[in-house]
DNA sequence: ATCTTTGCAAAAGTTTTGCATATCC
DNA sequence: GGATATGCAAAACTTTTGCAAAGAT
């Protein structure tokens, strides 16, 4: 991949964001830089960067495909609100996939994907 | 809701599949009943069986909703290649919630998605 | 010079909305 | 009869594609 102004500009917003990030927001990001590409650019670059593993799809948001840097293995709480996001690890992690390998005899499993769902504090203030 | 062909059909579709059924499939499972509703009208109906209780949307797919009879708690396998799904528990599972609960002070949790990737049997073959 | 990235316009695909009509209870 | 469900057309939204121009190495 090049070292284009589009390129630097998300691979900053990936850095800068440990929790995921949805097209949508992709591009109100690029606009504060100053950047404003068009919806195709930013499609076409966050598909390389997923698929150079820089990035990866985090099966969250209904409306847009969201991403997140493509770091250390965890997990995530939404908000069904706010749709606030915050992460977390757990300790159980590697005894899930071996649970299932036992278990699922005639799927190769490669990764997982584990996110809880509820209210946060605000939301709950609120209501 | 209403007893409608429609409604009846939809019942069924989601009491005889144990896994998660598409958007997109929904249609065309109903279309081999005879019926052929317009899009609009499944959009809707699955949206009040989602609002319901009856249904779930499982966040599996990218491309259209999918949604699973509201049943048993459980977990999906799904093959990136040809996306089968299978079902599968966790004795783990309740632990799960319970550590998330203990971490995260700020949300109350009410549920969670933990979905497996990996490939099939039958694609592993062909590969 | 070459290969990649970008923008634009257009298309494809999914989901939603408004309104009139049909259907259910 | 009154409320809900349906069909249709149109719109809103997200994502993809093709092609020509601009930019990177």
């Amino acid at each position: 991949m090049r070292n284009t102004p589009v390129y630097k500009a998300l691979i900053n917003i990936f850095e800068s964001h440990t929790e995921p990030v949805s097209n949508k927001e992709v591009v109100r990001l690029l606009k504060k830089t100053g950047l404003s590409p068009n919806r195709t650019t930013v499609y076409r670059q966050i598909g390389k960067l997923e698929s150079d593993g820089v990035i990866r799809r985090v099966r969250i948001d209904d409306k847009s495909s969201s991403y997140e840097k493509a770091a250390a293995h965890h997990h995530h709480v939404i908000c069904k609100k706010c749709d606030k996001v915050e992460d977390v690890t757990l300790k159980e992690d590697l005894r899930l996939e071996k649970s299932i390998v036992r278990q699922v005899k005639d799927f190769k499993i490669l990764n997982h994907s584990l996110e809880f769902y509820g209210i946060c504090r605000g939301c709950l203030i609120k209501a």
